[in-house]
DNA sequence: TCAGCCGTTTTGATCGATCAAAACGGCAAC
DNA sequence: GTTGCCGTTTTGATCGATCAAAACGGCTGA
């Protein structure tokens, strides 16, 4: 069956060959149409079309040093609730990435120093030509090692725990202002007893998000005893952390996370705090698909618009444009919503 | 600051020019050491140590016609709940890959045949040796137009519908295992009445699922009627469904996915019918990190094991030994579990 | 008439690796 | 003493693109 040995994909030499002129002017008519005779561009234009040609990227990232790929690292799926965030940023940097001409290529990792490791080797054989961290955590070590080694980076994630803010670019999403949005909601529906169920202090991420609380509580009573810390990410954590923050008499919450959040509406439900208009007095963190599925309130992430301003921060640092500023703090929205009936 | 203006990583030449031996020579230690010296072959390597040199992935690619890289389609986060089996593999796949010498290229498609289109493009262009499929469903068109154009893939997913089972290597979990599985279980709990939950004829993943729901509860009374389709993969369809079922005299459910699952645990709840030993005559499929939070029973996919035959397959495409056959069904397990406190 | 310029096209060199074949020194066989 | 072989190393060609500079034909202006 197998009707030609060879399927030789065409190249420059093909094209020009086929139609006369030199493998330079096919070029030019893929990269520098504008030199290049309108005739001629179109000649060889309908040439490429018909064969179907497409430029080898070895031999392009040969001559020109880049291979238009971004090294990033992908998790292991530990929770898979808030990785949802995770999910719909790659997905997102994907999209953007292959929009502008890039692709993404993806690494697994053991541990910080094992991604850097990985990144450099790839970084050094060409095979990428930057990288995206995510997660990045107080004074996190990959930054200034991926500096010392000459890899350019942004960072989906503050520099947190660093003196300079601007030290490496960045894209962020204020958390604090999500926290913050949640708190005020809650209060305008009357609540004034209005508990925060977070982690302990030393996460950037999660202290933004009780600073958030705490400003749009400040002036209510009791606001301080109100601030509830638990270890796991977990909702059998959010659950006994809820538990806790009804003892001390809060009537609604506002979590660092979902999942904590889906852990705290089974409380406030058996407490009687949910209400007839069936809007639990909560809010969640991340809007993820099961804060969605059961009717719960929750902060929502700008991801797409995140990778988008990550790409081009990226694109910036490769070609050292500096021109668009390191840091960049997008802004979260509130979605608030009603307990589906199965979940009341 | 800038010391040398130039990092210019090292080449073989910039190595063997050091050390006054050709070129070959330190590319044989690295890719043929049995033919060097061993004394040579030392001195070598301690020079590429020393440099931290790596070999050019593009110089590499342009002179072996190889990428190394597999292009995967990264869908949109639709559901989360479920597409948490995905997020698994993808991981797994990329540290497999990685693990051999792999890497992943991520792509983003519309829909089908942009996927098809996209995965072309990069083929042509050398950036991926193969692709691999995931999610395929009945009658899937892709398998055929790759086929068509040449590019060697692997489907995660058997050929539905096709009268060649051989068609092309592919990996699957047996989901009718999994579903007997989870019948045969909760018959052993004493169940008489175990109703299934899935979606409507037609999707082969459904339907292989219900078969073997059906398998197991063959012989019990008034089987056949306790199967419910609903269309949406939705908790608060799964609601509905369950209510249906417990109507229709069901006292334990199986169901085909951990959505479905999601929103049937509250009616059986209503229903009275979680016992005192806190096990919800309940199973879902997918194990996802919702179910394990709750403790409702699941199928797990064994999915890092998937990712492994996946790879096997497709070293085997692109070498073209077919040594290993075609298809590959894997076992799935279930996981029994007692609902957590909060969920109860 | 011829130097100079302009728009367009072509030529030569190069990126960094691997393949295939040649070269090399040493040694045994005839 | 020549031939042949062996283990090891080197040389030349090649993969497919882009950069930089040269070449080319036509035209203008001195």
């Amino acid at each position: 069956m197998s009707g030609q040995d060879r399927p030789s994909r065409p190249t420059l030499v093909t094209i020009a060959n086929e139609l006369g002129v030199s493998r330079q002017t096919v070029s030019n008519v893929l990269n520098n149409p504008g030199i290049v005779h309108p005739a001629t561009r179109e000649r060889v234009a309908a040439a490429i079309k018909r064969a179907g040609y497409r430029p080898s990227a070895a031999g392009r990232a040969l001559r020109t040093q880049r291979s238009m790929a971004i090294g990033l690292r992908l998790y292991r799926a530990v929770d898979g609730i808030n990785g949802a965030v995770m999910d719909r940023f790659v997905h997102s940097l994907a999209d953007e990435a292959q929009r502008r001409g890039y692709h993404l290529t993806l690494l697994t990792a053991e541990d910080a120093d094992d991604e850097v490791r990985k990144l450099e080797t790839l970084f050094r054989s060409g095979s990428i030509d930057l990288a995206v961290l995510t997660d990045t955590g107080m004074d996190d070590p990959r930054p200034d090692q991926l500096a010392e080694a000459g890899i350019p980076f942004v960072a989906f994630g503050r520099p947190w725990g660093r003196p300079d803010p601007d030290a490496h670019p960045w894209v962020d999403v204020d958390g604090g202002a999500g926290s913050a949005a949640g708190a005020s909601w809650l209060r305008e529906l009357g609540h004034t007893a209005i508990g925060f169920l977070g982690w302990p202090e030393g996460s950037g991420v999660g202290d933004d998000r009780r600073a958030g609380w705490a400003r749009a509580v400040a002036g209510l009573p009791a606001s301080a005893e109100l601030s509830v810390a638990v270890l796991d990410d977990h909702p059998s954590a959010g659950a006994e952390g809820a538990a806790e923050l009804i003892t001390r008499g809060a009537t609604a919450i506002v979590c660092a996370s979902d999942s904590l959040a889906l852990g705290a509406v089974g409380r406030l439900r058996i407490a009687g705090l949910l209400g007839d208009d069936h809007i639990a007095p909560l809010v969640g963190f991340d809007d993820t698909p099961v804060a969605r599925a059961l009717g719960m309130s929750s902060v929502h992430q700008p991801v797409e618009a995140a990778a988008v301003a990550v790409l081009e921060l990226a694109i910036d640092a490769v070609s050292a444009n500096g021109s668009s500023g390191p840091g960049r703090l997008l802004q979260p929205t509130l979605v608030p919503r009603q307990l589906a009936a199965f979940a009341r």
